[in-house]
DNA sequence: GTAATCTACAACCAAACGGTTGTAGGTCAC
DNA sequence: GTGACCTACAACCGTTTGGTTGTAGATTAC
């Protein structure tokens, strides 16, 4: 699960990876089509959209001889909420801070 | 801008360093005693709080002969922020398929 | 002042990354 | 069936990563 998790930080850590995942996201898009946005080679792309594959942040699907690329939203909510988690784990910090502060204050006052 | 938020979601693709970020982030922590919850030398951890440093995930701070690690939350903010604004254009586009669907649906019973 | 501790950083190495070109397999149009 | 198009994949190459060991600079304890 490490490795998922791994696999999908890593995925994102990449401009030309990231906007194929906005662009994929609301529409399917040919990996050739998707190419002829990045000055790079159709290869290329083609291995950026198989990192993708890898990370689950992306599902290819056959029509006819093209391969629709789609992203994939349940990856891409993981994701998110496992940022979300460590922004839950400060707030408790940031709330018990508050708790030692409230604490502390009268007993300085006594 | 791209560059920033590169570091941010490679410093993330990494199990030790996202651990890292877990204990820094409620605490500081001395770089060996962060080594000593990992197989792996003292350089070695030390390079990847390196990482996230470069990140600015985390700040260094001097104490005494010790160098405190602590999460920067402002950055783990942003990053949070990032995916779900991924996950908020895929909501867009759910919404959109279905009031596709609703209004397709009349069609065939009539 | 000396020894122990904590950190920084250089040098090295194998493996992975990110790009390239080239070749080959399907699918469509005609 | 031929040619054009879309995709897959191998081979190659320079750079970066992620680890190691070794050396050196501060800081603390005594």
């Amino acid at each position: 699960m490490n490795d998922e998790i791994d696999r999908i930080f890593h995925a994102l850590a990449d401009a030309t990876r990231r906007d194929i995942v906005r662009r994929a996201i609301t529409d399917g898009h040919s990996v050739t089509s998707l190419a002829e946005h990045y000055d790079m080679s159709f290869a290329a792309v083609q291995k950026h959209v198989q990192v993708l594959e890898r990370a689950l942040l992306v599902t290819k699907e056959r029509r006819g001889r093209e391969q629709l690329v789609r992203g994939r939203v349940d990856t891409i909510g993981r994701a998110a909420t496992l940022l979300q988690a460590y922004e839950q784990i400060w707030a408790q910090r940031a709330l018990h801070i508050d708790e030692i502060l409230a604490e502390d204050t009268p007993k300085e006052q006594s």
